[in-house]
DNA sequence: GCAGGATGCTTGAAGTGTCAAGCACCCTGA
DNA sequence: TCAGGGTGCTTGACACTTCAAGCATCCTGC
């Protein structure tokens, strides 16, 4: 067991404020989402980006990679939507066992009614707070720490 | 109803990396005190907190504060931490109806035993990515944007 | 053409978080 | 001193995530 590599001062300090910004931040958006939409963020983070394409429809799997959550995660999520009314499933042509989600017309009027509240709630929390060259370090820095978090590539 | 201020270019980019990574980190830690620990994040993170506090004690709403977690949380991980033998609870002395988390010597080895893997995974998933100075615009972006997340200050 | 394994997705159960309600204790003013 | 309201924490019910198992479909080699 090699000895540890313990946190410098600098990183120790950035760590808790990283740590705790990781925490409060997906908390606080998430409530605002539940509160004027009644929506989960990840729910809502998912129907956007089916609102976002070509059809708005894409495979389960796909979507589950673009959203960054599990596929279990994701097909409970759809279950919920669907029940809803905002997504339905359709079996994917090309592959039997594949589906494709749907986002309905009800879905897509949800988003458009969502999206401007939640939309001014990143920018009150998040950029508001920072210059533009802080928002392109932000980026940068996030951009290094993300190949490491994604197992496949 | 103001018009929306939608995300610029740089900022959207910013935002969608940023998201990811508060999604993907947050998982992978968990993951890795989960494997390794048995442990939630939230849970490793509090009684290493109280490791490091005098007498290994502090009271449960402040302990809630530093942690950034509810009471109700706390209350129910304190819970599951106390059945398992690492924490136990203790009447405030100055305020009858308040509590004291104390961590047993039993709940201090296992941080101890803990902490190694848990910061190695840090310094791979987050700080080998990172240079000194991003890490100092790390810091300086988190502390900017912290204090709109609290709403107590 | 078909057995065996891989793949895409779902399902159920167990664990954890949130919300609202509740209990016990403290403090203030009359 | 004691009624009324505030505070600290807990509790129970419900929602969501994860994990492991399961089902249906696809593909490969023979």
């Amino acid at each position: 067991m090699a000895k540890t590599r313990w946190l410098s001062d600098a990183q120790q300090q950035a760590w808790r404020r990283f740590a705790a910004v990781s925490m409060l931040l997906p908390a606080a958006l998430e409530s605002q989402l539940q509160r004027d939409a009644d929506l989960t963020h990840f729910g809502y983070w998912v129907m956007a980006m089916l609102s976002e394409t070509q059809d708005r429809a894409i495979r389960m799997s796909e979507l589950a990679a673009l959203s960054n959550g599990s596929q279990s995660r994701l097909s409970h999520l759809i279950a919920r939507l669907e029940e809803r009314g905002w997504v339905r499933r359709e079996r994917a042509d090309e592959d039997g066992r594949g589906y494709l989600a749907v986002l309905t017309d009800a879905g897509y009027d949800k988003v458009v009614e969502t999206a401007p509240g939640h939309v001014e709630e990143v920018q009150s929390l998040v950029f508001d707070a920072l210059t533009v060259q802080q928002v392109g370090e932000l980026d940068e820095i996030c951009a290094a720490i993300l190949p490491r978090l994604t197992p496949g590539c």
